[in-house]
DNA sequence: TATTTTATTGAGATTAAGTCTCATTAAAAT
DNA sequence: ATTTTAATGAGACTTAATCTCAATAAAATA
């Protein structure tokens, strides 16, 4: 297959978003959301701003503040936050969806996914009458090589 | 009972906990220990900052965060990041651990407390090899009022 | 108890993540 | 093709958090 599939149907993805929220499908969004699709690395803003750069786009830092916050409303990425100071982001396939264990002392980070706490995440947001959007969830310990 | 002997007690932990780390049981870091533990609210350094100072003590920001930092890695107090560009802290009762459920319309924050998904978090911690020592977890959704 | 050692503190300078402003640009509606 | 209006760019601005270093005070030692 030569036509990447994926990528068309990630991008119909983000355009029908926008334009059920009546925002506009433009090019800035489309690199940015195209960056973190393509990668499964947890980033922050100023990773996103260098990685386009590099290929070439000139983007401003207030459009890649702005577009995350879009893309984090609408559930299109997650927001992530290891404990340094800074916020980072990853593509969010619903389909694929993982929680991060961090180590605290060299700070790898192991994904995981566990379909029981996503189940009970549901549970305890209906018990107390709340519309469930998305959760952040990070264990913290001290990993094997570092123990 | 006129003595407070759960402050007491709780005192009695910071003492130890510094103790047993080699660090110092200061005036500051008591008084800190002392305004996170006697409230339920999720404070940020500022809020604790005017707290303290409210009532009469001459702190400097700077122990506060650095406090703060003693007191978050050694387990005495939570971290939390409700979306807003702060962090926010407090106190970490053991035997009545909470997580929290936050609304993104008004930010109203409810706790919940669920010894299932505590009990997975364990599980999922020891079958990656790592020695668990806390976590971050937050929902988010629309609340009643805001639906 | 007095002295020594060394971690901690205070005050303010510094850093940097993230936000804001406003003139310009470009989606999308007409 | 024209109009409307949301989005962008560039850089100033804000502010949470960190850093520096001289002064202070825990705690170890004599």
């Amino acid at each position: 297959m030569r036509l990447n599939l994926n990528k068309i149907i990630t991008m119909q993805l983000l355009k029908e978003t926008l334009q059920r929220e009546g925002l506009r499908y433009t090019k800035q969004r489309q690199e940015i959301w195209n960056e973190l699709r393509s990668s499964n690395e947890h980033r922050d803003a100023e990773e996103i701003f260098f990685a386009l750069r590099k290929r070439g786009l000139e983007i401003s830092r207030a459009t890649i503040y702005r577009t995350i916050d879009v893309l984090v409303k609408y559930n299109l990425i997650d927001k992530l936050d290891i404990g340094d100071g800074r916020a980072r982001f990853e593509y969010n396939d619903k389909y694929l969806h993982h929680d991060h264990l961090i180590c605290t002392s060299c700070g790898k980070i192991v994904e995981f996914h566990n379909d029981e706490i996503e189940e009970l995440q549901k549970k305890i947001a209906k018990q107390h009458n709340f519309k469930f959007s998305h959760h952040s969830h990070q264990l913290f310990g001290i990993c094997e090589d570092c123990k």
